[in-house]
DNA sequence: CCGAATTGTTTTAAGCCTAAAATGTTTTCC
DNA sequence: GGAAAACATTTTAGGCTTAAAACAATTCGG
């Protein structure tokens, strides 16, 4: 018998291990399941957005990661937040400033960096968007208990971490 | 007094209602976590596409589908499938029967009809990718129990199933 | 100080995606 | 039978998105 192994989660089932690969459909599934429900929710969001407001998801996300930060935000920072490419955040601010909702300037301490803020209009808008998109998501939602609401949220930051651990993982 | 009244929800606190909007800020959060999860995963698996297999996750999830129809199925079940537009299906197709994974055909009963079906070659590579991609599902998902699998299924059947509802009331 | 990394943004090329209009086909129902 | 409605798909126009390369400015280490 070998003094050590390396192989903690097998203990001494390797052969069969390796033999037999794990089954993970349930994780299959619940990928899938969480999926749509994204899929199912984005969907209707957009829709409300574009028949109610005639403006696209991606600028209203954009617009909300702004009206939290009064003082502005760089690109990269947008970037993150949204979790989208840079290059994605760059064409996306420029329409905004064609039609008024932002406003970029150069950092003055640093000539790389953008800031840009959401202009007046920009934010009566977006607020004005942020009160009725706020109760589509609780029409949404309705039919779960505040218990469902407390234990989802709870499931899901344990889901978050154990992805971003995952992604971590891989390239560290 | 008034003899009835259609606002069955508002029981007899109606002026407190209209005054006092609802707090709706849990449900909008959970929503943001929902879509946090979502995003990182997706990132993280079309990443791995692309890296491990030079694949996009539309064409994946395109041949994921036509996998569990091995008579093939229409461009409308696929639109429905993967809650996608017509015509991005229609471009999706194109490309995967130029690159010889998919083969189109006009249904011979109603020549309305487009029946697509996996090519041999298509149907090998995507088991290929479909293995490992299972495998990053699992690590992906690593950190939960098996009872936090099962009960997040419960949850997402129900937010699932509230979603589709507050939809149907609004387009009927 | 100065060259080498690093950081922030934009550009590029390709593909994805949607909503709405257009096209062709089948079904419905007088 | 034939007009009208319904259906399946494609086209169109515009916007979103990414990965990778290019560019610009700053910071770091020697």
């Amino acid at each position: 018998m070998p003094a050590e192994s390396d192989c903690t989660e097998m203990l001494d089932s390797e052969t069969k291990a390796v033999e037999t690969p794990e089954d993970h459909a349930e994780e299959l599934r619940l990928w899938l399941r969480l999926l749509t429900c994204t899929t199912l929710i984005e969907g209707e969001v957009r829709g409300r957005l574009r028949q109610r407001f005639d403006v696209t998801l991606p600028r209203f996300d954009l617009m909300a990661q702004l009206d939290k930060a009064p003082d502005g935000m760089t690109l990269s920072d947008v970037s993150k937040r949204m979790m989208v490419s840079n290059g994605n955040v760059t064409g996306l601010v420029e329409r905004l400033v064609e039609s008024g909702h932002l406003d970029r300037r150069t950092s003055e301490t640093d000539r790389r960096v953008q800031v840009i803020r959401l202009t007046k209009l920009g934010r009566a808008e977006f607020r004005r968007m942020a009160a009725e998109h706020e109760t589509w998501i609780a029409d949404l939602f309705a039919d779960l208990s505040p218990k469902d609401v407390r234990e989802l949220m709870r499931l899901l930051a344990k889901t978050k971490a154990s992805a971003q651990k995952s992604a971590a993982r891989r390239r560290p």
